[in-house]
RNA sequence: GCGUCGGUGGCGGAGUGGUCAAUCGCACUUGGCUGUAAACCAAGCGACUUCGGUCUUCGCAGGUUCGAAUCCUGCCCGGCGCA
């Protein structure tokens, strides 16, 4: 028995886009979806109430973080990350494999998910030069060493253990060990990488049949395509892992924001049609036109709930911090346009005003952080909500530009 | 009244003869955040500036010194103790 079922409802005529069914052991997703990110079993600040409150349908959660804390056998006691988190929906489990980026090249730099290529020199590898920097990931022969951010102890993750502990964590979608690759490494590097990329989703694939035919759990295991900036190695690997019997398929990689969308193309040409595909770690609007339009079904991002925390909030005519100065006495709702329960007063008849959360964030109260979270997360999820009604309704082009020309002002 | 300790930038609080426009924290201002080392991080925060500097600041007024936030004298203000 399949462990998910995806169907395609309609598609966005001429390009790659579609809006789609994706039924999971726990629940159904409508794709286009957004997911909701939850690292450490739980999405910062909200309870589960709350996360469904924001129209979400599934939260995902990462296997390095619950393999420290408290331990993937632990959350298996608690009979898997669903119940353990008391979320009733569909839930995936990333693999480690952002954490060989974010602990490894990236660490203790200015070095993020999405760069900006203002500098060109940014792009030159920087390899040779930064043998000394200290790193909390190494990669091996076989598998990436991790310092713990938390104590320092030295753990091992290979894909046989990526697969197991996700295993253990028993989220309905998995994800295969990969590297995520620094844009700032070069040619050689990349291939050099995607070709252990290659291996290491062989070999979670294989980890991950092994563990299936012994159990009743049911998981699906997407597979990740990498490839950095390079045509060749992106549509090499859309046409390796897109060949091999996954599940579906992540989009994985550090970019620089200029190549998103051909390297998102490049791959979504190639890759199954009937799979569901996950551009991981992209959330932000004008991306998320660009995955949809592109093929996209699933994203995710900690963009909605870090922002969130911070005090930057997404409105319908741009992102706002309202812990500036102007919002102290803005009387307004954050987004008069926008129907969650920070900014609409039909619920319940609460309706909270800029100039409170302002006060909130300046007080570093954490309810500030809970209604950033309830209303960005609420905002994005909508938005791709939005945009799969667009698709159903044949009008997914005017629906981006006219969120577009309001959104960017 | 006598004694004593103290008065430093929006606040708290370092500094106690040159390296001081003055450590640090908070507040304030503005950025940033894209598979979460993140309820976080960064920059700025006396005034002018052709960005090399220039000027005015450490209760007030004098003084000593090549040089004072730092030493001396007087005054003003505050805490504490004794009357």
């Amino acid at each position: 028995m399949a462990p998910i079922k995806f169907s395609i409802e309609k598609e966005i005529p001429e390009k790659l886009g579609r809006a789609g069914i994706l039924e999971t052991p726990h629940g159904v997703i409508h794709t286009p979806a957004f997911v909701s990110v939850g690292t450490k079993a739980t999405v910062k600040a909200l309870t589960p109430e709350q996360i469904k409150e924001t129209g979400a349908e599934v939260v995902l959660a990462n296997t390095y973080h619950l393999y420290l804390e408290p331990g993937d056998e632990r959350v298996k006691k608690f009979g898997g990350l669903q119940k353990f988190m008391n979320w009733s929906g569909p839930t995936m489990t990333d693999s480690g494999g952002f954490q060989v980026f974010s602990l490894g090249a990236a660490y203790g730099k200015e070095l993020s998910k999405v760069v900006s290529i203002t500098d060109p020199s940014a792009l030159i590898s920087e390899r040779s030069l930064d043998s000394e920097t200290p790193r909390l990931a190494k990669i091996g022969a076989d598998g990436v060493s991790f310092r713990s951010h938390i104590d320092g102890s030295l753990h091992y993750i290979t894909p046989e253990k990526s697969i197991e502990i996700q295993h253990n964590l028993g989220a309905d979608i998995i994800f295969a060990f990969d590297e995520c690759t620094s844009p700032t490494e070069d040619y050689r590097y990349q291939e050099e990488a995607l070709e252990r990329t290659h291996r290491w989703a062989k070999r979670s694939l294989e980890h991950h049949q092994k563990l299936s035919a012994n159990s009743f759990q049911l998981q699906a295991l997407f597979g990740i395509v990498q490839g950095g900036r390079e045509e060749s190695l992106r549509k090499r690997s859309a046409e390796f892992i897109g060949s091999l019997d996954f599940d579906g398929f992540g989009i994985g990689g550090s970019f620089a924001k200029e190549d998103m969308e051909t390297a998102v193309k490049w791959v979504n040409e190639i890759l199954p049609k009937g799979k569901p595909r996950h551009l991981l770690g992209i959330g932000e609007p004008e991306d998320l036109f660009m995955g949809v339009e592109n093929g996209v079904d699933l994203f995710d991002c900690v963009a909605p709930t870090r922002n969130g925390r911070g005090g930057t909030l997404y409105t319908s005519r741009g992102k706002i911090n309202v812990r500036n100065a102007e919002y102290r006495e803005d009387t307004g709702p954050l987004d008069p346009e926008c129907g969650c329960s920070v900014c609409s007063p039909r619920h319940g008849g609460a309706n909270y005003s800029r100039a409170y959360l302002c006060h909130l964030y300046r007080a570093h109260e954490m309810l500030g952080g809970t209604l950033g979270s309830i209303h960005n997360l609420y905002f994005i999820i909508n938005l791709v909500k939005k945009m799969r009604q667009a698709i159903l309704n044949g009008n997914f082009e005017e629906f981006k530009k006219e969120f577009l020309e309001k959104y960017r002002n």
